[in-house]
RNA sequence: GCCCCCGUAGCCUAGCUGGUUAGGGCGUCAGCCUUGUAAGCUGAAGACCCCGGGUUCGAAUCCCGGCGGGGGCUCCA
């Protein structure tokens, strides 16, 4: 069966059947307002029969839609017999009796007009009938004729999102590298022969065109090292996280928290879902025609988030601010966040759609303050990227700064100030006017080994939606004023930054490097591996020694060769591997792999313990959340 | 969402011009080995060949639909 039209809304519901013939009688009366009617068996041959329930709404202009609809069907089959047949169970929302029966009787009267030979069986009457249906593939439809309510209401909502896409489509983008002696070039003259990444990030920008066969490399690693990996039996886009993968979003989660406090922001949480239908949140949702989640909860549809801004801006708005509290900054980390992208662009770490978006805004009194705090968040963002991270400029990440013309006209000073503190030269994108709510943004874009570019951290002026949601604060001759918002995400996703480090562990590997992550985020940060079982106990003695002192610590006591186990070790990047055997109970010196030295280091076990410590001194610790002992732990990938 | 490619034990894969019990490696389990810095030996278990339909005497293999993955387009608040 073909089925042209499915509506969940009001319709008139028709089931259309090119049928041989058709025989029906009326066994009794239904409702005391049934038709009047011969009580005898009625045939009727090659016709077409019109089963049809009248909704709530459906009135006689669709009655002639429907006519029309048919009559032209009709033509092509080449039959010219109709019956209507009054069919009340196509629908459970029925219009009542006395409009169905003037909605049908408008479908008769319009059918013979156009000439058609038209039949109608009598309406309330409970019959029975037989028929035959022809054999050819459109001989069965459903048609749904929507009200003209419903249709309307579908395409105003269609027109307000075509209207938002075509606005964008006209944007026009002019695009330059800005030095960072302030010189802006158009990007068609820069010489990239210094600058490979920032040719691929302005590759990809403008032209966005790729042609690689090829699974991204942080997505086999993110299953092989059981970081995280794809989960069937959810929506596409959302991840299940194995134990050292948990343990590293959460440090990573921790890091980011820390040092946005540290900034000087305040953390909130909010709700992951909110009404579609709230005033405020309408006007802002038809500026952004991009899918959301819809979750419907009694008479309610919500919407899952796709940032922080709702609740917090919803809490901005009921907050008494004065303006000797601005910049008021504001942080949630969002686990999570939803963007229900679609199918075709979702990519392991990279792109998901439920993703943990840590998001700081910042009420600023005026565009001087604004810029002011977007250059302590510029340091905040860099400081997390490069000691956090362990990403370099240049090397893993390049800079894009988009603007209106008219900011950039005004506020030279300031863009520049940005590319000189970033050092490097930076991709610009201009706008002839504004089409965002923003006037100015900023992003670091990490660059794989695919040559695809995505944001990591990123900031943003926001000159609308102080105004949009209410949000004011007083300034000080006591007079209400909205504020600026900045919006940033210092780190951007912390999936992303993980999809980031993995990339670049990658490229290290294809450079004869050992790929490794940060050390404060490896999950075992030290292995022990006692050379027999016979000094297991001396293997468990340093280990115990080494977690006192919130290091996290393992011991592979598998009965398997020792260059087996230390095989292993290495291809799970574990930074540091000591080997224990009968010259290091004797010795008490401990001979120990330094993955990232490359070399086996004699060392004290005082002296590893400090090295460690003085690397990850100002980074959160968490206890290894897997068994000590690798006898004991599961295989959960491969 | 559209176009293209892919889908075989937990993982990697052979077979894929249709034809006996779907072959191998890693891992798992059992046993042996008690080890000096990247893979010790033997054996066993493990496969609705992604799902559903079709073609055929016969389908992992061919066709259609779906689901999942990848790439491109598009998009990215």
């Amino acid at each position: 069966m073909e089925i042209q039209v499915i509506s969940e809304r009001e319709a008139m519901r028709v089931l259309q059947l090119h049928s041989d013939w058709i025989e029906y009688e009326p066994v009794k009366k239904e409702i005391a307002t049934a038709e009047k009617c011969e009580r005898k068996l009625h045939r009727f041959e090659e016709l077409l029969v019109l089963f049809v329930s009248v909704e709530k709404g459906d009135n006689e202009d669709l009655a002639e839609k429907l006519i029309n609809e048919v009559s032209d069907f009709m033509k092509k089959l080449k039959v010219n017999k109709m019956l209507i047949y009054p069919y009340a169970h196509l629908s459970n929302n029925l219009a009542k009796p006395t409009a169905a029966l003037k909605v049908l009787k408008a479908m008769e009267k319009y059918a013979k007009q156009k000439g058609i030979e038209v039949y109608r069986t009598p309406f309330g009457w409970c019959k029975k009938f037989s028929l035959s249906i022809k054999g050819h593939p459109l001989a069965e439809q459903l048609r749904v004729i929507e009200s003209k309510k419903t249709r309307d209401e579908k395409e105003k909502a269609e027109r307000k999102i075509s209207e938002a896409l075509k606005a964008e489509e006209k944007l026009e983008s002019f695009w330059y590298i800005i030095k960072p002696d302030g010189k802006m070039v158009p990007v068609e003259k820069f010489d990239f022969s210094k600058h490979k990444n920032m040719e691929k990030l302005a590759r990809y920008e403008i032209a966005k065109s790729r042609a690689v066969q090829q699974i991204p490399p942080h997505v086999k690693l993110m299953r092989k090292l059981e970081i995280a990996d794809y989960e069937p039996g959810s929506d596409p886009g959302n991840f299940r996280w194995y134990p050292k993968g948990a343990l590293i979003k959460s440090l990573l989660e921790q890091y980011v928290t820390a040092k946005t406090i540290e900034y000087g922001a305040m953390e909130v949480e909010t709700p992951v879902m909110y009404d579609f239908h709230h005033p405020t949140l309408t006007k802002y949702l038809d500026r952004f025609p991009a899918r959301q989640y819809v979750v419907r909860s009694e008479d309610k549809e919500l919407f899952l988030r796709f940032s922080a801004c709702f609740g917090q801006f919803l809490m901005a708005h009921d907050t008494q601010i004065s303006y000797r509290h601005l910049p008021l900054r504001i942080y949630e980390l969002t686990r999570y966040s939803f963007r229900r992208e679609k199918s075709g662009e979702l990519v392991g770490l990279r792109r998901l759609r439920a993703f943990t978006m840590p998001d700081c805004h910042a009420l600023c009194a005026n565009l001087e303050q604004a810029k002011e705090e977007m250059i302590r968040r510029f340091d905040l963002c860099v400081r997390i990227l490069e000691e956090g991270l362990g990403l370099t400029k240049g090397e893993d990440y390049e800079l894009a700064i988009r603007f209106t013309k008219d900011f950039y006209e005004k506020n030279r000073d300031f863009v520049n100030a940005l590319v000189k503190k970033m050092g490097k030269p930076a991709l610009v994108e201009m706008w002839e006017q504004r089409f965002f709510y923003f006037i100015l943004k900023w992003e670091f874009n990490f660059i794989d080994n695919l040559d695809k570019a995505s944001a990591l951290s990123t900031d943003q002026i926001d000159v609308e939606n102080g105004e949009r949601y209410g949000i004011t604060y007083v300034d000080e001759k006591a007079e209400k004023k909205y504020p600026l918002i900045l919006h940033c995400s210092p780190s951007g996703a912390i999936e992303r930054c993980i999809y980031a480090m993995l990339e670049k562990a990658y490229r290290q590997q294809k450079e004869g490097k050992s790929p490794m992550l940060p050390l404060w985020l490896s999950p075992t940060q030290v292995r022990v591996i006692p050379i027999s079982d016979n000094f297991l106990p001396y293997a468990e003695k340093i280990a115990s020694e080494i977690e006192k002192k919130d290091i996290r610590v393992d011991i592979d006591d598998r009965m398997l060769t020792m260059q087996k186990k230390v095989r292993e070790a290495e291809t799970e990047w574990i930074p540091y591997i000591i080997v224990v055997g009968k010259k290091e109970v004797e010795s008490k010196t401990l001979p120990v792999r330094d993955r990232e030295a490359g070399e086996i280091r004699k060392m004290k076990l005082a002296e590893l313990v400090e090295e460690i410590k003085k690397k990850t001194w100002d980074k959160p610790f968490k206890p290894l959340t897997l068994p000590k002992y690798l006898s004991q732990r599961p295989q959960f990938y491969g």
